[in-house]
DNA sequence: TTTATGGCTGTCA
DNA sequence: ATGACAGCCATAA
């Protein structure tokens, strides 16, 4: 089993309208430095497993530039769609979206 | 086995 | 505030 699967299970637990960072993700799995196998791993994120990858951003709250263009912005329209809101500079604010399991909306 | 590659992060100038 | 640097480590070849 790779671990991947305990990635997928707790993307998979993000509620809609939030989103959480890589390194937030890796601390969650109680791997505080795996933050870019996160990333990776979504990246390879099959589509069959309905993973909400897209409500996985970077640190800074703003999608991380991919290697596929075009597909960063699928992901922003996906978030507006759930009710994420981003500022001018293209940036979701982290004091109002970042999940929170212990704080449910 | 060894090498290369990433949807990152934290710190410092 | 922005930009550069160095760690970090699981997969795939």
């Amino acid at each position: 089993m790779p671990r991947y699967q305990a990635i997928y299970a707790i993307v998979a637990t993000i509620p809609e309208g939030r989103v959480a960072t890589y390194g937030q993700i890796a601390r969650m799995l109680g791997m505080p430095r795996h933050a870019r196998q996160v990333g990776y791993a979504l990246a390879a994120t099959p589509v069959e497993l309905s993973i909400p990858w897209h409500r996985v951003v970077n640190a800074r709250g703003e999608i991380s530039p991919r290697r596929k263009p075009g597909c960063d912005e699928f992901q922003r329209i996906l978030l507006e769609d759930e009710g994420v809101v981003f500022d001018a500079g293209g940036r979701i604010s982290l004091q109002r979206f970042q999940w929170r399991p212990a704080s449910p909306p």
